[in-house]
DNA sequence: TTTACCCTAAACATCC
DNA sequence: AGGATGTTTAGGGTAA
């Protein structure tokens, strides 16, 4: 019955996980490599100079989402990191696909793969393992919001309920096992909410039980509105999505470069970067992970990586202290907090890829 | 405090 | 008849 809007996770993380970077951001951690002489950044074990063939040519939308990527811990594996995959895949597949590592064909549309969000560690230290909820965050998304995204996602710009229904399921893990109430507001606010109307069905190519929907074409602006604003407000973890430019990119679906200007900052001001790690870094567990594959340069083809060549990137995450650590090929460690703003959670992922695509839609 | 918006639940009608 | 769909009402939470 409450309303848990937020989202806002409370609880710890697993001492370990493995990240997933854009290649957006891991092109621009590259290309700043140069302002943390202590630490290299990106290689490959088997070929240190893998990483600078690692620059995929940044898609369109790749600068939006690499601009921020704040972590939370309601988004963060709770188990492991396959539930980690399966849960925050955003693709619209079928169950079985999303059982599959590489499920991230949603993002990959939109070079933007999940990386969970998570708050300094220090803002939840120590609560016990058996405290981590079971299920994804609610997404920050009104029931509007969600129906919008639903329709004008589909190819006909229209949709039945259970259409509307599926797609939320498929993209919005929550709602997988969400009790089924939320079926009954999402009809709600069909019914009541003028944004959107039910189309007359055709009698003759019956689509089965109710009818189809779809969004008025004047109120659709003010839904686009409604969908930045909480881009915005779900990703104020980063000064670099407040750029007002990223979202006016992602409206005209250009490219806009993010500006790293603060890693270099936040690295210098962070002594756990200019001194050795405060622990050992024995992350408690090692998965590889699928990220998105990249477009090689003909020098990469030459100096072939076999990570490269198999579609993944090792790389690993755990905490320390109050740290977060990104350990890279070659033992590379990176203070989280200095990573985050190149990291987009995925709520916020979803509303630039939304964005995007509607932005390239109807008009 | 008010208002607007949102979420949730429930009851009921209609359709297939 | 039963389930899905659509409409309406009611009540509570949150933020501006």
């Amino acid at each position: 019955m409450g309303n848990e809007r937020t989202g806002t996770g409370q609880s710890v993380r697993p001492e370990s996980e493995c990240l997933y970077m854009c290649p957006g951001a891991w092109s621009q951690m590259e290309n700043h490599t140069h302002t943390l002489p202590s630490l290299s950044l990106i290689h490959s074990p088997t070929n240190p100079s893998k990483a600078l063939s690692l620059s995929p040519s940044l898609p369109q939308h790749s600068a939006t989402v690499s601009a921020s990527l704040p972590l939370s811990p309601a988004s963060l594996p709770q188990s492991s990191p396959s539930h980690l995959l399966k849960s925050h895949c955003l693709s619209p597949s079928t169950p079985s696909d999303q059982d599959d590592l590489t499920c991230l064909n949603w993002l990959h549309q939109r070079n933007i793969l999940p990386l969970s969000k998570m708050p300094p560690l220090s803002q939840y230290e120590s609560p016990s393992i058996s405290s981590l909820p079971s299920s994804p965050a609610k997404p920050p998304y009104s029931f509007s919001s969600l129906i919008f995204m639903a329709i004008e996602d589909s190819p006909d710009k229209r949709l039945p309920v259970r259409g509307i229904y599926e797609w939320i399921v498929n993209n919005f893990p929550y709602y997988r096992t969400a009790p089924s109430g939320w079926r009954n507001s999402v009809r709600h606010n069909l019914s009541l909410s003028k944004s959107f109307r039910r189309m007359q069905r055709d009698k003759s190519h019956s689509i089965g039980k109710g009818s189809l929907w779809c969004v008025c074409s004047e109120y659709r602006p003010a839904l686009l509105e409604v969908l930045k604003k909480t881009h915005y407000c779900h990703s104020n973890n980063s000064s670099l999505l407040n750029n007002p430019v990223l979202l006016e990119a992602a409206d005209h679906e250009q490219t806009a470069m993010c500006d790293t200007m603060e890693i270099s900052d936040l690295v210098l001001n962070n002594p756990t970067l200019s001194s050795n790690a405060p622990c050992s870094l024995i992350p408690e567990h090692e998965e590889l992970v699928a990220i998105q594959s990249v477009e090689l340069t003909e020098e990469a083809e030459s100096e072939k990586d076999p990570l490269a060549d198999s579609g993944y990137i090792e790389f690993h995450y755990y905490q320390c202290e109050q740290y977060q650590y990104l350990v890279l090929p070659g033992n590379s460690d990176l203070d989280l907090e200095t990573v985050e703003i190149l990291q987009l959670d995925a709520e916020a992922q979803e509303a630039a890829g939304s964005l995007l695509d509607l932005a390239g839609g109807s008009h």
